[in-house]
DNA sequence: TGACTTTGTTATTGATCAATCACTATCTTT
DNA sequence: AAAGATAGTGATTGATCAATAACAAAGTCA
């Protein structure tokens, strides 16, 4: 049970990393779980094994990419000193935009998608990350916490734009 | 010819109205052209008459909500003193976010669609607001007037984010 | 070895939908 | 009034796709 389990969990990671890239590139509707499939080696029917919708396999997949920033941004938070936590953070989040973008375009996607279960994923993964950069701030002292925090959350969504339409130039000052 | 040209134009104008809110209340992607046609009172084939692709449909739909955004800005800055000009182009978006969110809700979903026709609509629609919030702001003397003008951009971002997933409480600063 | 479980596949189906075709009806103009 | 244009519809189609069903092979273990 220990292998099969461990070989499992393997396999659903695949599924989700292939979901991740096709979604990103192609846009989740118009995204087919064959592409999914031949993305992650299997057939398209075997997806289904591990996630019974399509609606299932997107949960997944959005919930690593939330992870990943929460994940990211509590290791910031935890041993980084409270005068370069903010620029520390920011550098943070510029770095996961370059190496994992598809999850972030992933992301961006799922703030106009209307199923209640995405919605639900997103507005966890926003509080969440508010929580955290607005609790760090306060324990860093940093002033105005709230409006730091607010504009934080506000150059990421900038940022993510700019990386999404290629216009780096949205991103100047 | 000008009696038949207004109401082609009228009719044109009806099925885009239609358009935006069956893409932004369902997505457009899983929106489909029946239901755009049922609201907008005619039969599904005769969209095509207008909107020779659904693309194409999309790509007038952008056009319009992002005159909307561009024209009520130019207005504000024509007619507004330079104090005030920040606050009351925030207060201007705030409106037309209340007014017109399947808009801006369309604008959202837009973000993320590779085709390169919409890409280019949404580069655009971009390029002209940020230019013209630019050169505005330095009109007006507005001291660090490129950070600002990325400050105003990216707080309207996170605005929309707030208004599409009901967080208001992301906006609190 | 032989029952049972796990891992995986091929083939198929039932819906869904953009887009086309073949019409009809209503103006407009002469 | 009749010819032609304009506005509009019903019926259909060709693709596409999520999801299921039915099956096969490989591993596990008594």
């Amino acid at each position: 049970m220990a292998k099969s389990d461990f070989t499992s969990v393997n396999r659903k990671a695949e599924i989700i990393s292939a979901a991740i890239e096709v979604f990103a590139e192609v846009g989740y509707y118009r995204a087919t779980t064959a592409q999914v499939a031949q993305r992650a080696n299997i057939s398209q029917p075997y997806v289904f094994k591990f996630f019974s919708t399509k609606e299932l396999l997107l949960l997944g997949a959005l919930e690593a990419s939330w992870s990943r920033v929460i994940e990211s941004f509590r290791q910031v938070i935890e041993k980084t000193s409270p005068e370069l936590l903010e620029a520390t953070l920011i550098q943070e989040y510029e770095n996961i935009q370059a190496m994992h973008h598809n999850e972030i375009l992933l992301q961006m996607q799922a703030q106009t998608i209307q199923e209640e279960a995405i919605r639900q994923s997103m507005m966890n993964g926003f509080k969440e990350v508010r929580e955290m950069v607005l609790a760090a701030f306060q324990e860093a002292g940093v002033d105005k916490a709230e409006e730091r925090t607010m504009l934080f959350l506000a150059r990421g969504l900038l940022c993510n734009v700019a990386v999404a339409l290629n216009m780096p130039e949205l991103m100047k000052g």
